[in-house]
DNA sequence: TTGTATGCGTTATCAT
DNA sequence: ATGATAACGCATACAA
């Protein structure tokens, strides 16, 4: 039970090889090799070089607390969304010599806390996360015990954290512009539930907006909202049926508010035996894989996931670097695909 | 840079608090409640309860070696199997008390050495490993030093290590026989490039196998092989008229070897303005959510990606709590999922 | 049954 | 410029 990884020198070993002390190898490893004298730093280089020496990144958290772990936790490993931010994230890490701690919280607010707590014991040295739910209060142990944390896609009120995210208020009004100029006028903005997801809300807060404004001019378009959840699809049947007949002589086409809502809506209107762009018009944020190949092809608005988690990454580890200004908000823009749906 | 986590309490903390010496509190703390004087046992009890201190994982790795950290090395977190599987070993991983430390290859085998030496360098525990391809040497640090690898989905062969996957013979036979009894009989296997990964070798092999087979009977199935790549979607589609044309009073159909694959032959298929299950017949290895939604609708065959994640993670687990037996192969079996496109 | 002392691999604070 | 030594938080061999 004495030898951790048997085989692997430590900085004594490499000390012993090349005849100096200890504190002399850690100085070398340490940036300070201008301060030894050459003949000593070339035999403490040639001891690390033999015996292929590499520092315990254990033993250096024990020692000073940094552990060079970055968590990330993340509300639904099997929203594609999410994957997309981790593959970034994960990246910037890697490229700026950080190791990834994945939690899952499978949309479980009272995982959170759970997640949150593990972290802090590992003394993982900053957190990059996806809240489930915005309205509960953030644990607190992270950001008491002054670790960095920065929040991605869904914000989080009187915490000072930094914040990533697309410009969901700019995507909003792109994906309507868009519809308005190819002439659909009637919209339902088809949602998963807001429950206090700042995302959500905030899509659907500047549709109702954007909608109240176009009620007043002359050839505006006319908008309604829809939460779907997993087990009201044959509601969202009768809401689709519903929004066509209202529609009247205009022209009725639904805006998914993520890919989850898109795959419900594809599968509602294939089940209705419609045709996406004909019958009804669509325009979806999330771009996918797929996005193509269904029916004429999906319009979506992309989001930028890779750089939105290189950026997360890239917020957390400048503050872990020393740099401590005030907490900011970034948001990237999205991109329009057009596609046969709209 | 004395106070690593500052205001968390250390066993001595707990100590102190409770009258009693470190030593005491570290036996209450592994189990040995027993062997204690309940007025003892309860003052300890007491003194983590009001301090609610929790031991530092860092601090008992760096002493016995064991970090409670599990690696997952995955050969590309762009493939939704990759992920799929991911969450199944997060979930087991989290269940067992361990945090799981990610590692995106990117296909690049470089990276596989760097990866592994990473997880090294932190005493990760063990390590579930999708290599990226098994041709190359496996990096001998980690399981030089001892440390049990799981590996998922791709064997290598001479490594004494747990191998888990679904069982491709019979998912290959299973897709086979599918098309037979619906009267596809001349098959063509599309598959990303072999590579050394033996998960796709697998499906070679005995898809040629299969119809060698075939070939003796009187109305045998007859079939053809073709490794699709990023930049030769031109080809497959010439792949795809060429199979409609020799096919002559047989139907053409096409097994795709994975989703990428999947993606692939829908686009062409598209793009040739044909219909899946129409002018050509389709399977395909790997449920996604959106098989359902593409033209008729998408048959394929799920792997139990679940159950790979969970069963590799468990395997680990088990050998990291001392269990040694010989290395397991353990093949889990896919399901069959019809739809239109067959 | 409990306490004391030592070491895990580092880094930092003293001396030298 | 370099070396001895004391922590970091925990577990254990040994002593009591």
């Amino acid at each position: 039970m004495s030898t951790p990884a048997p085989g692997r020198a430590t900085i004594a070993d490499v000390a012993r090889h090349a005849g100096v002390s200890k504190a002399t190898v850690s100085r070398y490893l340490n940036g300070r090799h201008q301060l030894l004298t050459p003949d000593i730093a070339e035999r403490v280089r040639d001891a690390i070089e033999s015996l292929s020496y590499r520092p315990s990144p254990m033993a250096q958290a024990l020692k000073h607390g940094r552990s060079r772990l970055i968590g990330l936790a993340v509300a639904d490993i099997t929203n594609p969304f999410s994957v997309a931010v981790l593959q970034g994230a994960e990246k910037a890490c890697q490229e700026a010599g950080y190791l990834l701690v994945l939690f899952n919280l499978g949309n479980k607010p009272g995982r959170e806390r759970d997640a949150l707590q593990a972290l802090t014991d590992y003394q993982i040295d900053g957190l990059i996360l996806n809240r489930v739910d915005t309205r509960v209060q953030l644990w607190q142990s992270a950001v008491g015990y002054g670790k960095p944390i920065v929040l991605v896609d869904r914000a989080q009120e009187g915490v000072d954290a930094d914040f990533v995210s697309v410009d969901n208020a700019a995507v909003v009004c792109l994906a309507l512009e868009h519809l308005r100029s190819r002439g659909w006028d009637e919209v339902l903005l088809v949602s998963e539930p807001c429950n206090g997801v700042s995302s959500r809300s905030a899509r659907r807060d500047t549709f109702i907006a954007a909608m109240a404004q176009q009620a007043g001019k002359p050839q505006g378009m006319r908008g309604s909202f829809w939460e779907s959840t997993t087990d009201n699809r044959e509601q969202l049947m009768q809401r689709l049926l519903l929004l066509r007949e209202q529609a009247r002589d205009r022209r009725p086409a639904v805006l998914a508010g993520n890919a989850v809502a898109t795959l419900r809506i594809a599968s509602a209107v294939q089940a209705l035996g419609w045709s996406l762009g004909r019958e009804i018009g669509f325009i979806g944020i999330d771009e996918t894989e797929w996005a193509g190949l269904i029916g004429p092809g999906l319009s979506t608005i992309a989001q930028p996931t890779d750089a939105l988690g290189r950026t997360a990454a890239r917020c957390l580890i400048e503050r872990l670097q020393g740099w401590s200004g005030a907490a900011r908000t970034i948001e990237l823009p999205g991109t329009l695909q057009v596609r046969g749906s709209s």
